[in-house]
DNA sequence: ATTTTATTGAAAATGATTATCATTATAAGA
DNA sequence: TCTTATAATGATAATCATTTTCAATAAAAT
């Protein structure tokens, strides 16, 4: 097939392009969902079952490390994986996470006022504990609207 | 000894006020740091070797859901936990953690306008996803003084 | 085509947390 | 004070996500 616009990034780490690498990204490319590494594993499996859970692990740490994904902690035990589409900071998108049925929404309202305070006080907080903040997350715990109706 | 302030809280769920419980509160009362489970058996073990770590996760797990201590998760895969000191939400203070020694820093400045923001965030999000939000995160990453200077 | 070595997959290891279950100890009642 | 019912405990095994190991395979340089 034609070559994708990761191909460069690999060939510069001097990284090698193979199926499995190449099938994970597609599977990050078509979703637009936060994915487990065992939602990637199945989704990749689907489509070039050889391919095993250890490679994807191996894949995703390695496309971390590149910049290409970002790693989300939603504190649900399992980590999320997410193509960085350019971005270079997670921060422009933050997450309503359902407590009960583990659903997160990523709401992009807002975040402009939010952002403008986190630089400030990340400016402060900098200056005053001498810390190089690098990243950040705001993340908010609460029922979906499915499970707020169940509860009742 | 003399009857701890928690012990009407156990009486008034019909909880027994055990060895196990009377230490591991006092080690939660005694240290003001994020401890781990691990952390706190430790110390437990220290006062009374007898006491085993499914005890303390037992206990950690009960004194969530009685609303003395709250669970902290900073991504690095083991839970933090801290006594709630009466405060009835986390909020009202957030942490700076360092991704290279792992240090935790709680932070209270600031936090005054970032709860405002945060309400007024929280009441639009409700609305538009139509969800209901219980709790939230902020948590800043990045490296404390100390690693910071060793990169250099 | 051959060779070098990065990459892979199966299997085992790890580390935090949870479940099981027989034993022990708390606290209520005789 | 002496039962007695049962909540709580601790040793052990089980889970579950993630890592490590290592021999086999495949990408890409020669």
């Amino acid at each position: 097939g034609p070559a994708k616009w990761w191909h460069g990034e690999f060939r510069g780490c001097g990284y090698r392009i193979t199926i499995p690498r190449q099938i994970i990204l597609q599977v990050l490319d078509e979703s637009k969902e936060h994915l487990s590494a065992e939602d990637i594993y199945l989704k990749v499996h689907n489509i070039y079952p050889a391919i095993g859970l250890t490679t994807v692990y191996r894949t995703l740490d390695l496309l971390i490390n590149m910049g290409l994904i970002f790693k989300f902690d939603f504190g649900d035990g399992r980590a999320r994986y997410e193509l960085t589409r350019g971005t270079k900071e997670p921060s422009h998108h933050h997450h309503l996470i359902c407590t009960k049925c583990g659903r997160i929404i990523d709401y992009t309202d807002f975040v402009d006022e939010e952002l403008e305070l986190l630089k400030k006080t990340e400016k402060e907080l900098s200056k005053k504990y001498n810390f190089e903040i690098k990243n950040h997350t705001i993340q908010f715990y609460g029922l979906c609207d499915k499970c707020s109706d169940k509860e009742k």
